[in-house]
DNA sequence: CGTTTACATAGATATAGGTCTATATTGTAG
DNA sequence: CTACAATATAGACCTATATCTATGTAAACG
């Protein structure tokens, strides 16, 4: 997995007010209209992070009527806990082991561990 | 928790350059220098980068001679996994059960669901 | 002491992104 | 068909941010 997709997850989390839909979606489907009564912005900012967060994966919407359902996709909490847990782990199936890798024979911080390094 | 450490956290991730900075920093301890090396971009860029890091509590930075040595702050790990896990779940401990939260028994699409609801 | 190396800071610039108002679209009901 | 209700789109505006060049600072070295 590239983190491309991850990012894009990140991206549009990374805003106090999607969170916050996030988080009250997490507890059901709910519809334009009850989220937007949570904020104090208008309307069309609601649809604008909607679709933010329906671009990143996040949130699927299915029409019922006049109204939109909003509803956590339900492979972005796995997806997005494997893409957490490929950055943090230090093992070999790190990123950072791949062609774009430091190369730690060569790295200059490690010649200056080894002849300065005092702890 | 509120949720105000995570959206930093969050923020200082959504960026592809940063994020691949705690990739390669989830491996061990690097030098500004090293780090460098992965990157096209100019190294004031990469310094204001770090201290992004830095101001979200993922990465601490130690001075060893000319070197700055970057490294991922050990609770940033812990502390990022909790916070998507009270973000995620759909208990009790879910922020939207809060004073801010849905009235369930009033709200609208309820009243839909009941009515409109066909699957 | 002067030079080089590693990094930080200052300031400029350009793009991205969050918000608004105004308006369009779509569905429902009378 | 008309009116209203729920949502989407368009476009403007402003702030945040990612980047650069130029310069400052601090440590090591001869």
């Amino acid at each position: 997995m590239d983190y491309q997709n991850y990012v894009l997850m990140l991206k549009a989390m990374a805003d106090p007010n999607r969170l916050k839909i996030i988080d009250l979606l997490s507890c059901g489907s709910l519809c334009a209209c009850d989220i937007l009564e949570h904020f104090d912005f208008s309307q069309p900012t609601l649809s604008h992070h909607m679709k933010v967060l329906q671009n990143a994966g996040i949130v699927t919407a299915r029409k019922e009527g006049k109204w939109q359902h909003y509803t956590l996709q339900a492979e972005f909490t796995a997806k997005f806990r494997q893409g957490t847990e490929l950055l943090l782990a230090s093992n070999e199936e790190c990123v950072c082991h791949g062609d774009d890798c430091i190369d730690q024979q060569t790295s200059h911080s490690r010649k200056v561990v080894i002849t300065n390094e005092k702890s």
